[in-house]
Parts: C-alpha cells; structure tokens; sequence
DNA sequence: TGAACATATGAACAAATATTCATATATAAT
DNA sequence: ATTATATATGAATATTTGTTCATATGTTCA
C-alpha cells in the first residue's frame, strides 16, 4: 500500500488507467474461468472431447486416471459451463458445451508457439 | 485406470481420439499458461497495463497491494513472457508483451458475458 | 429382487501457490 | 560516501486445490 516519487509524475497515468479497468467482480470471473484451463487433466479433458462426445470411463481410460479423478473435473468443467453432458443408460457423455474453448486454446498456443 | 463396457463400443473413438491430442508437451504448456491467466492479482496487472506501461509502484497503488506481492506477480509474468520491462532509473516500467493476451482476455469475457 | 456396472461425491491427504516479512541490490541525490 | 528510494528475492506461512479412497446413487440385466 506504499507510493513511490513516481506518483507525482503518474498519478494521472494511475487514474486513467483506474478508470479504464473493467469492474472488480468481472476480473475475478475472467481469473476464475482461466483457473479451469490451467490443469492439464482439465486441459486434456477438454481436448479429449472436442472433436465427439465420450463417456466417463473412456476419458479416465484414455489420460490413465481414475473414474473418480476424472469425475471431480468434470465437475469443475460443468461448473463453468465449458462442458454438457448426455446420459443414456448408466452412462453420462460429455462434449464441449462452448465454441469459446476452441478459440481460447487456439490463442494460447499461438503463443506458445512463437 | 479402470476400464468399462462402454469401451467395446467406442474403443475405435477411444483410439481416434488419442490420436487427434496434442502433444503431452503441449497441453502441459498450454495449462501453464492459463495458470498463469488464473489469478485474480496477475488479471488486474494484466488489466492495468494494457493501455500504457507503469511502473511497479504505480501497479501497487493502483491494485492497493504491496510492491513486493506486485513484484513477486511480475516475475511470473515475465517468465511466462507476457509482459516486458524498460528500466529508467530506479523504476522499472512493464508493459505488455503479447498481442495474444487481449485476445485471450476478450475470449474470456465472452464466454462470462453469455 | 438382487447383482453388476457407471458415475458422483464427501473426507482426507499431499502438493502447489499467493502473500508477507525481512533483506538484498541498484540507482539517484545530497 | 551516505542516505533515500525503487525493485527484486528468499524463506516462512496460510490457503487453495488435485487426487485418492471409500462409499452413495442410479441404471441395466438376469
């Protein structure tokens, strides 16, 4: 909560860019949203199910976790709305529930590979 | 690491889709990365210097927390090369390095905004 | 109805991480 | 040179979070 000599020189630059912040609430949403991308398991159950819907146990199958592992995720990702699922039968299938998902990870590694 | 029944249906979908993941590599930087987006401090230093560079100080005060938590944030932030710095005397100025970060950000809040 | 199966979930544990505090480094000014 | 200022950083602490384990729920099939 200090200030430096710098102040005097930017406190309008500080004012300015004060004003040009989105609300506190939205930051802490946009923060929260980019906090379920950032877990490779959520990551590679977001990859897994781009291209078709799958069930539970084929994801646990195909990253070599548990049912239950992979269930908590899901969670996570139904939470903030990134996924749907589908039940028939005993089984749930889960696809993408966001056409942002796709275009978020293509940003990221754009980055990533530069 | 439990198999179910499903897999005699959809073991063909199972291995499709192994098939069209990326890279391990990959998805472990793309979930570093976005770790890096998911926190609500880095947000708003992201947020605060999008327009015009500023100096840790200036972050500070703006955002009401310690030079030292800034500081800390900025390294991560420069680690992950999302930000860069101009020294002039005793300050250090960041500012953006990334072109990418608007557009992720913008990606985020439509998803939220929906 | 009972057994087998698929998924969900609560609690416990382990690992990761954000902030604070103290201090180091580096530049500027007197 | 000494003092003040701006930033960086290591260690400690507190909190968050991912996985495991045990178990509950719900569905299908004999």
């Amino acid at each position: 909560m200090s200030s430096c000599d710098c102040n005097i020189i930017h406190e309008e630059a500080v004012e300015k860019a004060r004003k040009l912040m989105p609300e506190e609430s939205k930051l802490y949403e946009l923060a929260d949203l980019f906090k379920v991308f950032g877990d490779s398991t959520r990551v590679k159950i977001l990859y897994a199910i781009s291209d078709f819907e799958m069930c539970v146990c084929d994801i646990a199958l195909l990253l070599g976790m548990t049912q239950s592992a992979i269930s908590h995720q899901l969670r996570v990702l139904k939470q903030a709305r990134l996924v749907k699922y589908r039940k028939n039968g005993k089984s749930t299938f889960y696809s993408l529930d966001d056409e942002h998902v796709e275009l978020i990870f293509k940003q990221g590694l754009m980055h990533i590979n530069e």
